[in-house]
DNA sequence: ATTATCATGTAAAAGGTTACATGATTTG
DNA sequence: CAAATCATGTAACCTTTTACATGATAAT
C-alpha cells in the first residue's frame, strides 16, 4: 500500500524521497508510517515498473537529488486503487494490548507504571493533532481553495487521529482505575 | 511478537498449533492476527530454541496432531518480555484512512457507498465484542476463579475493542455526514 | 454434491525494520 | 564541539501473506 501513498502524493506535484518522508510525517503517519529505506526501495520498483519517472538535480551546497514525477501509467494504477471498495476492515496490531492481555502474573506497581507511560504518550499524540496538523490542514485550505474535497478529507482523517487517542486515553483510565481497585498481588 | 502470544497461551496448558489458531481468534484477534501458516512457522522456530518441546498424539478418526509444551526457558523468555516496559505506541495502518486521504477526485455516491459499508463491518464487529467475546470471558471467570487478574486484563483488552469499534462508528457517522454536505462534485 | 472442520505443513513473494555508509552544512 | 538536517542508498534480516498440497469426516 505504501505504493499507492507515494503515487497519491506524487500526483499532487513531484517530489524527492526524503521530501516524501516529510509530507507522510506531518499527514498520514498516525495511519501510514514507513521508513525512509522502505520509501527509497518502493520508489526503485515504481521506477522499474514506468509509474514513475526521476531526475537528478544538482545542487551548489547540499547533496544531489532525485526528482520523482508520476507518469500516466502512475495515475492509471492510483486511481484503479481509488475507485476499488474496500470489502474488509483492516487489523491493528497493538503490543500493549498483547502484554496487558498476558500480564496476569505482574505486580499492581508495574503494570500500572507501564500504562501511566502509555497515557502520558498518548496525550502527546493527541497535542499533535490538535495544533500543528490542524493548522497544517488549515494552511492547505487556505493556500489551495480548489482542494476543496481534499481538504475535507484530510481534516477527516486528522479527527480519526484525534478521537482515537481521545478514546485510548479514556480507556487507559478506565483500566488504571480497575487495576487499582481490583488486583489482587501474589506473594 | 507473535512469539510470545504463543509462549502466553501455552503457559495456561500445552495446545496444538490449530487449538492455538482457534484460542488467538476468540480473544487476541483484535490487536494480534496471525494467520495459521505463521503460526506453524513460528512453533518450528520456538522448538529448535527450546522454548517448546512437542509429541506427536494419533487420532482414530481425526488427523495426527502435534501437542506443544513451554519449557523453562520459554517461560522465562516470556516473563522477561513482560517485565520489560514498553518506550513506545504501536502505529496503525488502516487502509481506508489511505484510501480517504487521496479520494479527493471520487465521486460523491462512490465514496459514501464505500463509508457505509465499512460502517456495517464496523457495527458487526461491535455485536461481537459486547456478545460473543464478552460471554467466554464471562465463563473463564466463572470456571476458573483463580485467573482473577487474567480475567480483569482479558476484559480490558475486549472493552478497547468496543470502544475503538464505538468510536470508529461515530466517526464514520461524522464524516459521512460531513461529505453529504460538503462535498463539490468535479464534472 | 459441496462446503466446513480438523490438522498438518512448505515455498515463494511481499512488506518492513535495522544497521551501515557517505558527506556537506547548519544550528545549538 | 556535537547534534541535527539534508540527501541518497544498500544489505541483512525479520515478519507476514498467499498459494499450494494432502486427506479424512461431518454437516448442509
Amino acid at each position: 500500500m505504501l505504493k499507492y501513498a507515494i503515487l497519491g502524493f506524487l500526483k499532487y506535484r513531484p517530489m524527492f524521497g526524503y521530501e516524501l518522508k516529510q509530507a507522510m510525517d506531518g499527514s498520514i503517519q498516525h495511519f501510514w508510517n514507513s521508513k525512509l529505506s522502505q520509501i527509497y526501495a518502493t520508489l526503485k520498483t515504481l521506477e522499474a515498473e514506468k509509474k514513475l519517472l526521476s531526475k537528478i538535480e544538482n545542487q551548489d551546497d547540499k547533496p544531489d537529488r532525485k526528482r520523482y514525477t508520476i507518469t500516466q501509467s502512475g495515475i492509471a494504477d492510483l486511481d484503479n486503487w481509488l475507485a476499488t471498495p474496500l470489502m474488509t476492515l483492516s487489523q491493528t496490531k497493538d503490543e500493549l494490548l498483547l502484554k496487558l492481555f498476558f500480564g496476569g502474573s505482574l505486580n499492581k506497581s508495574d503494570i500500572l507504571m507501564d500504562l501511566r507511560l502509555m497515557h502520558k504518550l498518548h496525550e502527546d499524540k493527541l497535542k499533535v493533532y490538535q495544533t500543528t496538523t490542524k493548522e497544517i490542514i488549515q494552511a492547505s485550505r487556505e493556500s489551495h481553495p480548489e482542494w476543496k474535497n481534499d481538504t475535507l478529507l484530510w481534516e477527516s482523517t486528522r479527527r480519526m487521529g484525534e478521537m482515537y487517542e481521545e478514546m485510548y486515553i479514556q480507556w487507559l483510565n478506565e483500566t488504571i482505575q480497575n487495576i487499582e481497585k481490583k488486583w489482587k498481588n501474589k506473594k
